[in-house]
DNA sequence: GAGTGGTCTAGACCACTTC
DNA sequence: AAGTGGTCTAGACCACTCT
């Protein structure tokens, strides 16, 4: 028997179906990663029209709930497991524990984009060494993250290498008498561009985390990263200390 | 005539026609605000069906760059003026600065959410004060916020009143004699909800970043409060000082 | 081959806004 | 009344996955 929905509601068809699934995902009737009802199944289940069923999946799938593949299925999103990333995770480069597993995409000479000049003290158009990688997490890439670096610093030095050896390029740059003053890190969000999406296999429009980070040494930019991630796998952690009386 | 698409292409009709919207509205075709073509003039442009026309133009509202009114037709989203929240901003509470318009929505005692309840070192369901507020931008509501302080630090004080006074909660608790340490933020990302949809006037499923803070005084926290914004409007700026060698 | 989602069409009725 | 978006139907063809 079709399952009835209240068409006399102001709610329309496709968002009552989503409530309901959404109800029996709350209430655990899947496990992560598990199947969802197909679009036929759903037009079976309510009477209803392909569309109307496609639609009330795709309000799940926008909501970050769950995901549909291509002559497979609907599928519950296994909540990715939820990195923080602390305030405090530059003071581990030498323990080394920083270490997530990496992808280099691309690691070389460059032009550096308008945005990122600014920040450098530089103009648009001026080379820098890009270093493009991806960071997985369990398997999955989960965070993209692009760092320009003026010439000077790290022209041929290991930081224009594509393994810059143990701790990284900060640690790197320490080794050249750079000291570390501060790093300014500007937090947005928004929805993942094409690109970003299948980058970071994220399905249709879902929400990504950027972080802009500036780092200084000796009282000038030396590194400008910008990181996009899941909205859904990571916190951002920051403490910060009340200012002295 | 109708503009020609590429039927042959593997980029779906809606695509290839919000790509179309997209550059005009890049090459500054319309001004803020405007309003974009209507379902029926794409469908009279490009010779396709309603549906998809329509599917093409909620690419553009997915994205964040249009916005549909019901009766009245698509327009382009005014960018909405950014607001950096800057992590010294509690520094400015005496000088009065931070005083953007704010509408109470809610002030009482109430229980406390879980969440919530372990970030005040209390047990769900405890009472607390609940301060539920709403910030506008330009005449526009920007940012909810709803904060949690347990009642033997606000029960009967300025803090459980709609108006707290000069400085707020915090110049309050300091003139209680408690000294605030630091505040811890944690910062996500996701798509809002149906009901901050409506708080914020975000159109469909737009991003929201939301940011809770726990403020620490004496040793113990005094504070959580979950803020939820809208993500197109807020950059949030956090300066980390370098671990000291 | 059967089942799945991805795209598209041509129509319909409704609710809202504007004139 | 005319134009707009919001919902819904019944069908179609295609591409992909699985067995």
């Amino acid at each position: 028997m079709a399952e009835r929905l209240n068409r006399a509601s102001d709610r329309p068809a496709y968002r009552q179906i989503a409530d309901r699934l959404r109800a029996e995902v709350a209430r655990g009737d899947f496990a992560p990663g598990a199947q969802l009802p197909s679009e036929s199944a759903l037009e079976a289940r309510f009477k209803v029209s392909r569309v109307t069923a496609r639609r009330a999946l795709s309000v799940l799938v926008n909501d970050g709930l769950a995901q549909s593949e291509h002559g497979r299925g609907y599928f519950l999103r296994t909540p990715p497991p939820v990195q923080r990333l602390s305030s405090d995770r530059f003071d581990s480069r030498d323990a080394g524990t920083e270490d997530a597993p990496v992808e280099v995409l691309f690691v070389g000479r460059g032009p550096v984009p308008a945005k990122m000049a600014e920040r450098l003290g530089l103009v648009a158009g001026d080379d820098v060494i890009v270093r493009n990688r991806r960071y997985l997490l369990e398997g999955r890439p989960a965070r993209s993250a692009v760092s320009y670096i003026p010439l000077d610093i790290a022209a041929g030095t290991p930081i224009a290498e594509e393994d810059p050896g143990p701790g990284g390029i900060y640690a790197r740059m320490e080794e050249q008498g750079l000291t570390f003053d501060k790093y300014d890190e500007e937090v947005t969000a928004r929805v993942a561009t094409e690109e970003e999406s299948r980058l970071l296999l994220l399905p249709g429009s879902t929400p990504v985390l950027q972080v802009v980070r500036t780092a200084f040494a000796d009282g000038r930019p030396v590194e400008v990263c910008e990181a996009v991630m899941d909205a859904a796998a990571f916190v951002l952690d920051y403490s910060l200390p009340a200012r002295r009386s």
